[in-house]
DNA sequence: TTCCCGATTTACT
DNA sequence: GTAAATCGGGAAA
């Protein structure tokens, strides 16, 4: 444990490259003294400035969509619909506001922990599927925006091996506003194992 | 400053 | 399946 990825593996210009390979990694947060985490089983990649699905979109500069435009390999959190936290890993070189959106995990560590954030008393598959989910068992918000991702309080590293065959492609979800955008294959999920995700 | 709406989740009907 | 919860960002005025 605590063997983060280098930051290269994010400075990628292939956004898509980035957001398939970020499946199987383990998401970690160190966060007053609790360690949580999870494997990645679903990302979205977000292409920049030419992507109408993005927030960074025509090359949009706003106080929260700068961190999109800084190197790759740091935290984008933003809070959405008054109440869900999300996070995606900015990726890209400088000026290149690419980003990858974290929407599931499955919980490895820290579960009791994770469990007490989302006020739940089981273990169940909806304890970190879903982007908001997510970011509430592992204690993320904004403080979080703009972090690096090889180092505490929040890293990513290796986690399981991830055999092409597994992987489901499809479109990204919520996005119906970006249109002729919306139906972009950049989605990119961990199908199920026919036992049981956990 | 006003207004619209969102990269969602959860509780109900 | 539908709807409510809830608030900051971004565009327009």
């Amino acid at each position: 444990m605590y063997n983060p990825l280098p930051l290269s593996f994010y400075r990628r210009s292939n956004v898509l490259a980035v957001a398939k390979e970020l499946l199987g990694k383990t998401l970690f947060t160190h966060m007053n003294g609790i360690l949580t985490g999870g494997i990645i089983l679903e990302t979205e990649g977000y292409a920049g400035m030419s992507d109408r699905a993005s927030h960074a979109y025509g090359g949009r500069r706003t106080a929260r969509t700068e961190v999109m435009y800084q190197k790759g390999g740091i935290a984008y959190v933003y809070f959405c619909y008054g109440m869900h936290y999300l996070l995606n890993a900015v990726t890209g070189k400088e000026e290149e506001p690419h980003a990858v959106l974290i929407r599931a995990l499955q919980p490895t560590h820290g579960i009791e922990a994770m469990l007490q954030r989302r006020k739940k008393k089981r273990l169940d598959a909806t304890l970190t599927s879903g982007p908001g989910a997510l970011c509430q068992a592992l204690g993320i918000d904004l403080s979080c925006n703009a972090l690096p991702l090889d180092q505490e309080p929040l890293w990513i590293e290796e986690g399981r091996f991830v055999q092409e065959g597994e992987i489901a492609v499809g479109p990204r979800v919520g996005v119906a506003y970006a249109e002729e955008d919306a139906h972009l294959p950049y989605r990119f999920q961990i199908l199920a194992k026919q036992t049981s995700i956990l």
